[in-house]
DNA sequence: TCACTCACTTAGTAACCTAACG
DNA sequence: CGTTAGGTTACTAAGTGAGTGA
């Protein structure tokens, strides 16, 4: 406590010598002055100066991994197909790669179909044939070049404005106005949008109106000026969509399927293209419709006009042997090009931040996998070095030049809390940060060494936590906030990614801040994986599983916004157990009667659940009775339903009402037994019963019920805000899934749903049980 | 060096689908 | 068998990081 105050001493020596201090303090200004300029304004020079080994208690610094354990390595062999594709550059730069081999060869070579689990047996032959590459058993170019072939049908675009109905108007001022279309198309977004959160945020509004606007006036204007947004009602359209969704919904069945049926047929040919003669499915080819800006967190330009994309917008990328596919009817492409460097088939410039959007391939596809393969291959890279990294920063915590305290100090919190690069943004932007873009405002301290931070990231998610941090850290975080910084200031000035990045090289070929991510989640993963028993049943070791994936979404600040029906459904279940104990006390009363010489010797037990109050206690017994009454007429009305269908007579609905009306009366008494034992505080028990032990099993059946079901509850709880499938799709090598699947023999299909499993089939059918990360 | 562009991964949520429920 | 809760997929915004050129 006493000390706090020298907390902002950055070096470890302190004095209790205020004069002295000051002059260290003084000292300690002057040798980091070299590189007292911010990054942004610094000359090169700075940055290499200073040969930090000077550092006192330096340990020699071990870059360089250990000869790395060169480990048997099944494959190195070409195999099977060599495709167009392969070039002669078999795995250059991925020299390193070495202990962690392309995907070890599978057992089956023939590319034989694996399992016929997924595909249904229908499929036509001839696609078999195709889908049977194994990229991963293929030899590995170095991925600069991703295609020699490319053939496909190019863009969707949506369908054209559809104007309203003469009946449904914009209202200004209370009057009905008649809209060119142009702005009726823009009017009609909002208006689709009155019931969600964006419409009512001003920034959102204000965004919109201006570009509505803009679109009327450029239009020619309305019969009525409108001016002000307060003035306008978007009810009529709202009501209309609302209207024609629920037609939509209440389409027959048939009839729906009809119509997709259609639609995909439609849509089919542009689901698939060929690359280097193989068939593989587009992601995203559809153009973006045009709509408001749905910028997240409090984005400047949300709500703004997102505007129609035209053919003439946009470029095809496509190989110099395939035809180019046709634009609509008296449109042009904004160009064609044959780039074989790239993956995008279509690109196009979207309207609002000027950001480049493109058509890639779907995730299952081969040039998705290899770099995802890619992705993981250099995180498993990262631990035979991350020991030699994680040294060399704990040492320059304390380095004298404060590039590379800062450096290393963002290192720490890189690896330690997951955090982000963390690049510049724009005042155009939503403020949000990552590790080096961190501000004074979002650090803030609680002696002796916890700090706490509280940010807001990408998409605006919050990460706040208040972590215990190493010692060295906390002073230099504090150095880092001191004097003549305030609020708004870059605490790492001397720092951003590519300087950072660049640092990382060193260590290892390819190494960046978010390689870190990738590296401790599924480091996570797979220790987390460990401690799990290989018993029980699947469920059971779903759930550790589940766990598992949660503290990997957890060290990722993967969160998601709870349901609107989360609430309610908790409610549900907190009720269940509440309704479990309250059953469980009740048996215990009886029990306490037949056998008084129990409660005797164990008082306690037959306490009374503190949360089983009165007024809980009534309304349970209310939830009950309402139950029961549902129950009974609803059977009724089955059974006499049943009748009708064997073709029998059906009963009146006078007859219904009597029928039900004498089955009620069961339900009648059990809510009067109900009362009566309440009365009696329960020790007289309506219904008598069994003797005291088949009394004790059923109290312990409850008690076991009463604890399942509160852990179901805390899980739920848990899970309510985290996103677990981020990590999985991400983070967490699917072969270390595949492994667990195939170790405690969970299906994968339990893990994985269908097209996880189409992506991570190169894991599925390489990993085995034993496989590490 | 710096500002900007380009390509690609990562992210939460809306829309849709499906299986459990009553 | 219709509802609905919960899981899955589609969508597109928001990051990272490499490259470029003045």
């Amino acid at each position: 406590m006493s000390d706090s105050s020298n907390d902002d001493i950055p070096l470890s020596q302190r004095t209790q010598d205020k004069r002295k201090r000051k002059l260290k303090v003084e000292k300690e200004e002057s040798d980091f002055s070299e590189d007292e300029v911010p990054l942004k304004k610094r000359g090169k020079k700075a940055k290499e100066a200073v040969i930090r080994n000077t550092v006192k208690s330096a340990p020699a610094i071990k870059k360089q991994k250990s000869e790395t354990k060169v480990v048997p390595h099944p494959s190195t062999a070409p195999s099977i197909k060599t495709n167009g594709t392969t070039n002669g550059k078999a795995m250059k730069a991925e020299s390193d790669l070495n202990s962690a081999p392309a995907v070890s060869l599978a057992k089956k070579k023939g590319g034989k179909k694996s399992s016929a689990t997924d595909d249904e047996g229908k499929t036509e032959q001839e696609q078999e044939e195709e889908e049977a590459y194994r990229w991963w058993e293929a030899e590995q170019n170095d991925g600069s070049i991703k295609w020699t072939t490319l053939s496909h049908k190019g863009v969707l675009f949506p369908p054209p404005y559809e104007p309203l109905p003469k009946h449904v108007k914009l209202q200004y001022d209370g009057k009905p106005v008649d809209l060119p279309i142009e702005a009726e198309e823009v009017a009609g977004f909002f208006g689709a949008m009155l019931e969600t959160e964006h419409a009512k945020n001003p920034v959102f509004q204000k965004n919109f109106f201006e570009d509505f606007k803009t679109v009327l006036k450029k239009a020619g204007g309305a019969n009525v000026e409108i001016t002000k947004f307060e003035k306008c009602d978007f009810n009529d359209m709202f009501n209309y969509f609302e209207a024609k969704r629920i037609e939509k919904k209440n389409i027959p069945n048939a009839e729906k399927k009809r119509i997709k049926a259609e639609k995909d047929k439609l849509e089919e040919m542009y689901k698939i293209c060929y690359l280097d003669g193989r068939k593989e499915v587009v992601g995203n080819f559809r153009i973006e419709p045009p709509g408001l800006f749905r910028g997240r967190g409090s984005h400047p330009k949300t709500g703004k006009l997102k505007a129609r994309v035209m053919p003439e917008q946009v470029t095809i990328n496509i190989g110099a042997e395939a035809e180019v596919p046709q634009p609509p009817d008296g449109h042009k492409w904004a160009e064609v090009k044959h780039d074989s460097t790239v993956s995008w088939l279509a690109t196009w410039k979207e309207n609002i931040n000027g950001a480049t959007k493109y058509v890639f391939l779907a995730a299952n596809s081969s040039l998705k996998g290899m770099s995802d393969f890619k992705k993981f291959e250099k995180a498993r890279q990262l631990k035979n070095h991350i020991d030699a990294i994680r040294e060399d920063y704990r040492r320059e915590l304390k380095d004298e030049k404060m590039v590379n305290r800062q450096r290393a100090t963002a290192m720490y919190l890189i690896d330690v809390l997951a955090l982000r690069a963390g690049g510049e943004k724009g005042e155009d932007e939503a403020d949000t940060v990552g590790c080096c873009s961190l501000r004074y405002e979002h650090v803030t301290f609680k002696p002796p060494n916890i700090v706490v931070l509280d940010f807001l990231g990408k998409d605006s998610i919050r990460f706040y936590q208040e972590v215990k941090v190493d010692n060295q850290v906390y002073k230099n975080l504090k150095l880092f906030k001191r004097d003549p910084k305030r609020e708004g200031d870059e605490l790492f000035d001397r720092l951003d990614p590519p300087s950072l990045n660049k640092h990382l090289q060193n260590y290892m070929p390819g190494l960046t801040a978010k390689v870190f991510r990738t590296y401790n989640a599924s480091k996570t993963m797979q220790d987390q994986l460990k401690k799990i028993p290989n018993r029980g049943t699947v469920n059971e070791k779903m759930v550790a599983f589940n766990a598992a994936n949660r503290a990997v979404a957890i060290l990722c600040n993967h969160q998601r916004t709870v349901s609107k029906s989360h609430e309610q459904s908790v409610g549900k279940i907190e009720d269940k157990i509440l309704e479990i104990k309250f059953q469980r006390f009740r048996l215990k009363m009886q029990l306490a009667q037949l056998d008084p010489s129990m409660k005797k010797k164990d008082p306690a037990f037959f306490e009374r659940d503190p949360e089983l109050t009165d007024e809980v206690i009534d309304r349970l017994i209310d939830l009950i009775i309402t139950r029961e009454r549902e129950k009974v007429t609803k059977k009724v009305l089955k059974e006499n339903e049943k009748k009708v269908a064997d073709g029998e007579k059906g009963l009146s609905e006078k007859e219904i009402e009597k029928e039900t009306r004498e089955k009620l009366k069961a339900v009648d008494e059990l809510a009067e037994g109900y009362k009566k034992e309440k009365k009696s505080d329960f020790k007289k028990p309506v219904v008598s019963v069994a003797s005291p032990e088949k009394l004790q099993q059923q109290i312990e059946k409850l008690s076991e019920r009463a604890i399942n079901t509160t852990l179901q509850l805390k899980d739920k709880e848990d899970n309510s805000t985290v996103a677990l499938t981020t990590s999985k799709i991400n983070y967490i090598d699917p072969r270390l899934t595949v492994m667990f699947s195939k170790k405690f023999n969970v299906p994968i299909e339990k893990l994985f749903s269908k097209t996880l499993r189409e992506k991570f089939k190169w894991a599925i059918e390489s990993a085995d049980e034993n496989w590490t990360f």
